[in-house]
DNA sequence: TACAATGTTTTAAG
DNA sequence: CCTTAAAACATTGT
C-alpha cells in the first residue's frame, strides 16, 4: 500500500508519542519483518528510552530515541503505523508494540514484506547513510534524473520510476500517475525519452510528489479528483483527460494502467 | 479456485 | 563489477 505520501501519513501516527518514555517493548522475535534485527538489543535499549523524533525518506522511516537508539521502519506492501490506547491487546499482525503511558505505538503488517531495523551508537545507522536525493529537494535535479534514465536506458520507463535509488518514494500508482501526466508510454525504453519529454517528466515527478503529500500525506485524503488514481483500478475506467478506455498490462513486473491515446 | 495486491530482495543470465 | 528480468517472500480478498 504505502508510497511516499502514505508513508508520511503513517509516520505522523506515532508523533503523539514524541518526548515520552517507552515503558515496554512487545515483539515476536521470529516475525519475518524483524529478520536481521538484534531483537534483544532492541528491547534492552528501547525499554526506558524516550522517543525523540522521526523523519521519512522515500518509503523509509527513521525514529530516533534517547540512548542513541534508532529504529528504521519500512512498511512493505501492507504495513501500517497507528496509535492505540495503552491497554491495547496486540492483534495477530501487530508485530511491534511500543508501550507508553498515554498510548501504544503499533506497527502492523499482515504480509510482513515490511521491515524493522535497529541500531544503537554514536554514529548514524548504516541504513540511514548515503540515501538518494529526495525528489522534492534541490539535489534532485533534471540532469541527475536524465543520467539515471540513461544508465537504465534499456528498461521500461515505468520500471525505472519504481527504482528507489533514483526516485525514492515513487510506487506503482504514483509512477502511473506521473507517466500519464507526462504523456509517455510506460513501456518506452528510458533512453528513448526525448529532451522535451524529460523536462516534462521532471516537472510531473515533482508535481505528483508535492500534491500527493499535500492531500494523501496530510490526512490520508484523496488525491485531486482529476487524477488517474481514481480510475485506474475500476473495470471500464476511462482517461480523465479524453475519455478513452484505459489499458492495463504487466510492465516492469507490475500491473500498469495507461491511456493509449494520451501516452505514446 | 486461482489470481492479484500502493514492495523489496535474491538469483541468474547476459 | 554492471544491467536486466523473473522468482520468491506471506497473507488476504475477489
Amino acid at each position: 500500500m504505502p508510497e511516499l505520501a502514505e508513508v508520511e501519513f503513517y509516520r505522523k501516527q506515532w508523533q503523539c508519542g514524541w518526548r515520552q518514555k517507552i515503558l515496554a517493548v512487545e515483539l515476536h522475535p521470529h516475525a519475518r519483518l524483524l529478520r536481521g534485527a538484534d531483537t534483544k538489543a532492541l528491547r534492552r535499549t528501547l525499554t526506558g528510552a524516550v522517543l525523540l523524533s522521526s523523519e521519512a525518506h522515500g518509503k523509509q522511516m527513521f525514529f530516533r530515541f534517547s540512548r542513541n537508539g534508532w529504529l528504521g521502519l519500512h512498511l512493505g506492501m501492507t504495513g501500517k503505523l497507528r496509535a492505540e490506547p495503552p491497554g491495547h491487546a496486540a492483534g495477530q499482525h501487530d508485530h511491534l508494540v511500543l508501550r507508553q503511558r498515554r498510548q501504544s505505538l503499533v506497527f502492523t503488517d499482515p504480509r510482513q514484506f515490511g521491515r524493522v531495523r535497529f541500531h544503537a551508537g554514536d554514529t548514524t545507522p548504516p541504513w540511514r547513510a548515503n540515501l538518494p536525493a529526495p525528489i522534492l529537494s534541490n539535489q534532485f535535479t533534471r540532469s541527475a534524473m536524465e543520467r539515471f534514465l540513461r544508465r537504465h536506458g534499456r528498461m521500461a520507463l515505468k520500471a525505472v520510476l519504481l527504482m528507489q535509488d533514483g526516485f525514492p518514494g515513487v510506487g506503482n500508482w504514483m509512477a502511473d500517475e506521473i507517466l500519464w501526466r507526462a504523456g509517455i508510454h510506460p513501456a518506452r525504453p528510458s533512453a528513448r525519452v526525448e529532451a522535451t519529454e524529460a523536462k516534462k517528466l521532471f516537472r510531473e515527478v515533482r508535481f505528483v510528489c508535492r500534491e500527493a503529500l499535500r492531500t494523501v500525506g496530510a490526512d490520508f485524503g484523496d488525491p485531486p479528483a482529476a487524477w488517474l488514481f481514481h480510475r485506474r483500478w475500476r473495470h471500464g475506467g476511462v482517461c480523465p483527460r479524453d475519455g478513452s478506455a484505459l489499458l492495463r498490462a504487466q510492465i516492469g513486473g507490475r500491473t500498469t494502467c495507461w491511456c493509449g491515446s494520451c501516452q505514446k
